[in-house]
DNA sequence: CCGCTGATTGTTCCG
DNA sequence: CGGAACAATCAGCGG
């Protein structure tokens, strides 16, 4: 990759120029082989200049592919880490969670510190564990151990900012030709949304005025997704259990759907009973009007089964708190 | 104009 | 078990 830039060699040296000697080179970068006064090519009749040009080129791609190979590993090391990493969160914030701990504000302070500079922050007991007197850590799930400290030092990712952005990037991809083409009828039941994308759906219009306010102008998807997403993982346990409970009744909503859907693949009726989706629950709050006919259909159709209803209320309900009461809501956010 | 991308978390399914 | 796909959202962009 960046060796690339670096392909003006000097073939007889098989030294690399640096830029300021490259300005007195030739055109073509080619002055090494060029005749110069002093160059008796007399001397060297047989070796052909292109050809060591050749050798040299050829040397410099075999070295650019195999620090490629190299990144290549690093970065499947790297996501391996961040999986473990993830997995040893989960399993220390439900510790936290258990024994009542207040972590959460302590928490804060920490992704924004992140974001600003991508500068690594090494745990508390990193020191300890450097020192091999906290063994402990042997014991979270997934923990790598002795490797997994050394293998998050800063320096082992040289440019933070894209190691991010490409893991990203490579991590998103493909939803191109697999499971998609095998076959994705439209009329299908939505799957449901999980409990972190019900809370979205609530606090998406709130997280928008709020911004609104605060910059006077809107806020973009990524940033308004990336502040969802920080006050989603700043919500206490109980406060995410509302949703994940209307995630488990949109679960509920999907397997009866898809019960009538199997049964009875018909387009039309299908189409209908999908309206009671969450997404579809939030465009419905912001036209008061067509709000009203949507969420009765929804209940109506949903039939013997409340649940569907049931989500449908809180949702309405803390929308209305929320106008009324913008200021408090601002503070939730924060 | 249509379709893809990205930014996020959680769940499910497949190899 | 790991990884891809897929749920919502929509501005922005490319073909």
């Amino acid at each position: 990759m960046a060796a690339v830039e670096d392909l003006e060699v000097d073939v007889q040296s098989g030294h690399e120029y640096d830029h300021e000697n490259s300005q007195h080179a030739g055109q073509n970068g080619f002055s090494g082989v060029q005749p110069s006064a002093n160059s008796s090519t007399g001397d060297q009749p047989a070796v052909d200049p292109y050809k060591q040009r050749h050798s040299v080129l050829k040397r410099k791609c075999e070295e650019v592919q195999l620090t490629n190979e190299r990144l290549v590993n690093r970065l499947h090391h790297v996501k391996r880490i961040i999986r473990r990493l993830k997995r040893e969160r989960r399993f220390l914030t439900k510790k936290l969670d258990d024994h009542g701990d207040d972590y959460k504000a302590a928490l804060l302070s920490l992704p924004e510190e992140v974001s600003v500079g991508y500068q690594y922050q090494p745990p508390p007991n990193y020191q300890l564990f450097q020192q091999g007197t906290m063994g402990d850590l042997q014991s979270y799930p997934g923990s790598m151990g002795p490797h997994m400290a050394p293998s998050m030092a800063p320096g082992l990712l040289p440019f933070p900012g894209s190691a991010t952005i490409t893991l990203q990037a490579s991590g998103k991809k493909k939803h191109k030709q697999t499971k998609s083409e095998k076959e994705k009828d439209p009329n299908a039941p939505k799957k449901p949304a999980n409990a972190f994308f019900m809370f979205c759906q609530q606090r998406r219009s709130q997280v928008q005025e709020t911004y609104y306010k605060e910059h006077k102008e809107e806020i973009g998807h990524h940033e308004l997704t990336k502040r969802l997403a920080k006050s989603w993982n700043s919500l206490s346990s109980e406060d995410k259990k509302r949703y994940y409970d209307m995630y488990e009744k949109d679960k509920e909503r999907y397997e009866r759907e898809m019960r009538e859907y199997t049964s009875n693949p018909n387009p039309s009726a299908t189409s209908t009973v999908t309206s009671a989706h969450g997404g579809e629950e939030v465009k419905v709050k912001k036209e008061d009007v067509d709000s009203g006919e949507s969420l009765h259909i929804d209940v109506e159709s949903s039939g013997d089964s409340v649940s569907v209803g049931q989500s449908c209320e809180p949702i309405v309900s803390t929308n209305q708190f929320s106008l009324t009461m913008p200021s408090q809501l601002t503070e939730e956010d924060t």
